[in-house]
DNA sequence: TTGTGTTTTATTGCCTCC
DNA sequence: GGAGGCAATAAAACACAA
């Protein structure tokens, strides 16, 4: 900041100032702005203010710089420091403030507003439109880092919600395939013990079942929590990919018809019971890999939760 | 002191609006 | 066509570690 402020502290300055501008510009609409007792001193970039004073009669200019190559002074001494190409100068710290306040009202710069920060902080017309500009620029980054936080951590609880049911989904399916392998054995050994029993034709089929661990009651308790299983593993399933997900159809299969409407007019309780009216008593089909595609490749992988890190 | 990264001020070129 | 906005960029000013 040194250079930048005061009015004693470039040659350039001290030379404005004599020849042309009175080192305190501050106006008195910009007391309102600060605390009593604090007066405003906006003493920095005073060459500017004396830059505009030269240039006021060319009428507008882009750069005033620019023009102000082109002028002609006739005085040796200023000729030097004008032909040298023009030093930035930054605000003042109450310029700066003063600046932020009236940004905070509006963003937007009116000519009038323009002319009258200009006049109140003894600047040119073109700094405050500038400085504006820049600080949209700085407000616009701040809001895009904003948003970008917010679609970020939303992005986190998403995938945090989406792994737990996933592992809860990945436990169940291994609960069903150990039960239906139960089932499938006992399966299995009571037919064996009926080709026994029409060999023999002789022993009861009392016994035989008596002999057996598991009673028929038993066996057709396991195959209905097996059902039941079955029936969260849907559940969760269509919890998962119904409705939040639009990448995946009811059966976990990845589908590209999205937005289709849907063409099952069956509840889960429907489908369900038509599932198992296909399907003679305890046994269903048992779940390959190949069911649940990984959604959680997928879930990744698609573009609509690639993030641009 | 110096090298380096960041911030601020200013320019340029393009676009839109009146 | 001129004014003003914006994005991209340059360059000066500044901060700070080594």
């Amino acid at each position: 900041m040194a250079g930048s402020t005061g009015c004693s502290n470039s040659n350039l300055s001290v030379l404005l100032q004599s020849q042309r501008v009175p080192c305190a510009a501050a106006s008195q609409p910009l007391e309102s702005f600060f605390l009593p007792g604090s007066s405003p001193s906006f003493l920095g970039s005073r060459s500017m203010m004396s830059f505009e004073d030269v240039h006021q009669a060319n009428g507008s200019t882009r750069s005033f710089f620019r023009a102000f190559d082109h002028e002609d002074n006739g005085d040796d001494d200023l000729d030097e420091y004008f032909h040298q190409p023009e030093k930035k100068r930054r605000l003042t710290v109450d310029q700066v403030q003063f600046l932020e306040k009236s940004f905070e009202l509006e963003n937007k710069l009116e000519p009038e507003r323009k002319t009258q920060l200009a006049k109140d902080l003894g600047l040119q017309p073109r700094q405050i439109a500038i400085w504006f500009q820049n600080r949209r620029a700085r407000w616009k980054t701040k809001q895009l880092e904003k948003d970008y936080d917010v679609l970020q951590s939303s992005y986190n609880g998403l995938k945090a919600d989406y792994d737990s049911l996933h592992k809860e989904n990945e436990k169940l399916k291994a609960e069903v395939n150990l039960l239906t392998d139960k089932v499938l054995l006992k399966e299995k050994g009571s037919s064996e013990l009926s080709d026994k029993d029409a060999l023999s034709q002789e022993q009861p089929k009392k016994a035989v079942l008596a002999a057996d661990s598991a009673s028929e009651g038993e066996v057709s308790k396991i195959s209905a929590v097996a059902c039941s299983k079955q029936d969260e593993i849907s559940s969760a399933k269509s919890d998962i990919f119904d409705s939040d997900s639009p990448h995946y159809a009811a059966d976990g299969v990845h589908s590209s018809y999205v937005f289709e409407p849907d063409q099952s007019d069956l509840s889960q309780d429907e489908e369900d019971n038509f599932s198992k009216s296909l399907l003679p008593p305890y046994v269903f089909p048992k779940l390959e890999d190949g069911d649940y595609s990984d959604p959680h490749a997928s879930f990744e992988d698609h573009a609509f939760w690639s993030w641009p890190y």
